[in-house]
DNA sequence: TTGATTGTTAAGCATAGACTTAAGTATCAT
DNA sequence: ATGATACTTAAGTCTATGCTTAACAATCAA
């Protein structure tokens, strides 16, 4: 319930805001690629496509390692679940307040019938 | 599996990478706030509140109504659901890649063990 | 060794983001 | 009607982002 390492999301999240950098994060998640593979689909220059990698790089959801003049580069799990995990710990937040909506209306309702049958 | 809707995941992921704006959605997921109580637990002025809800607002992340002088706020759960199924949906891309990469192994492993057998 | 691949570095530019302060505008309570 | 409350609007500043082009490496293949 403490409130973790909010740095590493914050350039997370950042860097999932890009729809180039999302697709390339959708590339990675099917295997691995080199930049030029990665670079492909884009309509844009190759230094701009490097420097959307390195923004993924840096905010730990992608990899990547050189061998010869091709860099390879693939996902890392890791910090796509961090996340989510944020999104999933808020998400228990409401879905607990809900239910104690709920079972406060059920209450209500209760009481009511009550009332009614006292009638 | 197409691509859904990009441009409001880019504005939710956006909305998202500031730790100010996370920490609202925090407030917010566990019940209803006005801008003060929102802004309270920040060492900032309101306006920079208030432009901070705005982006949550214009991301679809929250949902706000005036009554009297009172702006209440709340979150509006779709939009980080759709977070949620964006990464969830890279998340089945990776682990069937991880599933096809196991049986991989496993048949070649198989077809070791016959070999070995076979000298 | 030459030429083609595959990246890398540097510099510059234009737009968007995260604040600030100062000065409003409604509402509500007395 | 007056003052306090709860925002709102406007304007400005300073930094970060998302590109571009132009040159510069470092492989690899013939």
């Amino acid at each position: 319930m403490l409130n973790n390492q909010p740095q590493p999301l914050n350039s997370i999240f950042q860097a999932l805001a890009d729809p180039t950098r999302r697709g390339m994060i959708a590339r990675l998640s099917r295997g691995p690629a080199s930049v030029s593979e990665l670079a492909e689909p884009f309509d844009m220059s190759l230094p701009a496509v490097v420097q959307h990698l390195q923004v993924l790089e840096t905010s730990g959801l992608v990899r990547t390692q050189k061998v010869g003049r091709v860099r390879t580069c693939h996902i890392e799990t890791k910090a796509l679940m961090s996340a989510q995990d944020w999104i999933q710990s808020q998400r228990a937040s409401w879905e607990a307040r809900f239910d104690r909506l709920d079972a406060y209306l059920q209450e209500l309702q209760a009481k009511e019938k009550k009332r009614g049958r006292r009638k």
